[in-house]
DNA sequence: CGGACTCTTGAAATTATTCAATCGGGGTGG
DNA sequence: CCACCCCGATTGAATAATTTCAAGAGTCCG
């Protein structure tokens, strides 16, 4: 199980083995979706939640013409829809942006766990709030950033939430979206979206090309995007190599 | 103690008495604080959590110009940072908008609710996913709606949560912010903040003047606000009103 | 090979910002 | 008590950012 990406590299992280165990234990099946599937319906009653261990995967609202504001990305170790077992339900619709696994945990065993794990309860909770503390984030990306802001901040994000669970060298790493979801998640236009990866590249700044990206002058993107990983809650290992 | 008003016509709301008595105990003293004054500062590491009582709230993030972005917004019911129980501390400021008074509660305190009380534990992280609903809806206002929308939005939002804690009739409501304010909570600028109310006025849909609210036609403005009340988890008897 | 989808670019239109100036109310110091 | 000052509200005009519309090129897949 690689239950063990759950909110590593993340200070808020539970450290005890039995709670560890109890975790893991929680999880019955895993699964397998496709790209472009919707994992969890807005509205839907839930009865278990889903941690990501493979794959990307977005939290969407759609407007009344059908254009879609993704208001959250998921990398391995995220739970997807832990919030629907407080709320019962998601007020969103969750869908795999790649191939994606994932592993279920029922609430009937996450009701057990909060009744008896306080700590690992806490832990569970933090994780949620830590969705909450990267959507406030993003309010601030899309309200106060301008283009290249935005996507600038976008990519130092995922940057960094991949590489605590792996998946950056701190460069280059892999993300298969489009430049149409990039819009879609930074309130913008594809066009748009376009020209500015375009003048970003030409300054040096930020390679994205074929599901892959690259940051070549980290530091002055980070700069533009006026990134600061704080609300990310790294560990300060994690946090000093996010050059904060 | 006016805590009756945490979650007051949330669908997730605890009904247990026993629950409730147990979290009634669990506040200390009560606190006031001066229209603009720092209720909480990013990052200071914190020990009890404020339930907002009376008056209006802002999270702030403020940007390298010093230009700021509201992330976040609460009217008396809210626990303005128990985000900072889990976590430690938080990632933004938290201001009072108005003058206002908070209840204290000790994290010590929610630990012993955390360690016995499973169902009000559930609640109280509840409490915390309603922020998080919220600032996805946030996400979409500002990610895909025109200024118009946005502040259409906002004063539809505002005028429900006011309704569930008894604060607004329905039409009309006490809203103590400035046009800098409204336009600092949904990425505009206070210039076209104006003229987007003017507008708004003139078309017969909205009302703002010194401090109070008036929606004059809930009906269309709900719809150029795409206003669904889902993602505020009412009870069923709110969210009827609230017109979905 | 055709079709669907994404990426790319240009040009025009629109939305929102910026700069600038005025107005008005509330509070303050003389 | 009143002139003055500060801040928010308001409006106009110019500018800038982003969207919209349109069209062509590249790529993947059946």
């Amino acid at each position: 199980m690689r239950s063990g990406l759950f909110l590593k590299h993340r200070s808020v992280r539970d450290a005890d083995p039995e709670d560890q165990r109890a975790f893991d234990a929680a999880f019955t099946e895993t699964r397998h979706l496709a790209p472009r599937q919707r994992a969890v319906a807005r509205g839907e009653p839930l009865d278990r939640a889903l941690l990501l261990l493979d794959g990307l995967v977005a939290r969407v609202m759609d407007d009344q013409k059908g254009e879609r504001q993704i208001v959250g990305l998921h990398v391995p170790g995220d739970f997807v829809d832990l919030h629907g077992f407080p709320l019962g339900y998601i007020d969103h619709d969750v869908i795999a942006m790649t191939a994606v696994t994932v592993a279920m945990m029922p609430h009937a065993h996450l009701r057990r766990l909060v009744a008896t794990r306080p700590a690992l309860t806490t832990a569970l909770w933090a994780s949620t709030l830590l969705d909450a503390a990267t959507h406030r984030e993003w309010i601030f990306r899309i309200g106060r950033l301008d283009a290249a802001g935005r996507i600038s901040h976008m990519f130092c994000e995922l940057e960094a939430r991949l590489r605590a669970v792996g998946l950056s060298d701190g460069r280059r790493f892999a993300l298969a979206l489009s430049q149409i979801d990039i819009a879609q998640a930074c309130g913008l236009t594809p066009v748009h979206v376009n020209r500015t990866l375009r003048s970003l590249r030409e300054d040096g700044l930020l390679l994205f090309r074929n599901g892959e990206a690259e940051l070549l002058d980290a530091e002055r993107l980070r700069q533009i995007a006026e990134f600061n990983p704080l609300y990310l809650y790294l560990d300060s290992a994690s946090l000093a190599a996010a050059g904060d």
